[in-house]
DNA sequence: TTTAATCTACATTGAGTCAATAGACTTTTA
DNA sequence: TAAAAGTCTATTGACTCAATGTAGATTAAA
């Protein structure tokens, strides 16, 4: 479960408009910027999300991007499931991208076994972690001498 | 961490030394027809484990590979690091294989917080686990059933 | 109603990686 | 000395990643 630079953009994104989240939209070009992470990157980056229904967009000049649900709402899991696939560490013990891997008998391969104790310590974390969980901890690591620009609007 | 063809093929190689952990050298054909894995692909790989020193060689015609620690010292963690680079999710947050990420700053990254945890419980697994143990979870799939000729010699 | 900021959509590129293959060479022992 | 095995370096083809290009649609405000 390695993150590409995809999933990780998505992730800092994510944080921004859970800081955020509310009626209003934040545009591409603030979460650019702020996150330093390439705009035409992101916005495919963001529309995969929004295919994903985790985030809602308004077009035009006043447009943007929010979360389509509470940030309590949307786990790790799932949103690096719907950008990078398979949690697993390999895909013959992976839950919901299974694919047979190559070797004479799974049922008797001793790499499968330890694969799926990494697999369930993975998706433990993941499936526990909300974008609200993080948020949370951006606001404490931030601490007293919290920035408000820094939580942009 | 995501593992490529080439770690599991590894995996597989060092389970079947495992099993036959002893003086003597197993040819790669048959760790190749026994484990159906590409030959010229498994000579790459055990050259490559060869000089991290977890397998030794014999050349000329009664040639082969063999464990060069007794399995109980070689763990996972040490293998796919070799082979594999860094077992974190994230670069960031990675012991042996740091590269900063483009966060604007890493201190109070949320994500990072999140990802160090995951890599903590990667790591754990695959430090505590040697090729020993995997052998001993073949034999015990194996079970009663087990057909002699699995092992090879 | 024009304009400019914004999102939408699809195509393309360049670099890099993965998995495998190629071919020539060296070593060993029957 | 010939055959079987490992050694070494290079290369290929397919694929993915990360980003860029181009054109268009939508909306709010001037």
């Amino acid at each position: 479960m390695k993150l590409s630079s995809k999933g990780e953009y998505a992730l800092r994104a994510l944080v921004v408009l859970g800081l955020n989240y509310g009626p209003n939209v934040v545009p591409i070009q603030t979460i650019s910027e702020h996150e330093n992470i390439p705009k035409r990157f992101l916005e495919q980056i963001l529309h995969d999300m929004k295919s994903a229904g985790v985030v809602e967009s308004k077009r035009g000049i006043a447009g943007g991007y929010r979360l389509s649900r509470p940030p309590e709402e949307i786990t790790l899991a799932a949103v690096i499931r719907h950008l990078e696939g398979a949690l697993a560490p390999v895909s013959c013990v992976s839950e919901r991208f299974y694919a047979r891997c190559s070797c004479p008998d799974e049922a008797k391969c001793g790499i499968r076994s330890v694969m799926k104790e990494v697999r369930d310590a993975i998706v433990k974390i993941l499936e526990n972690v909300t974008v609200a969980e993080m948020c949370s901890r951006v606001r404490k690591l931030q601490g007293a001498h919290a920035n408000p620009m820094d939580y942009i609007i």
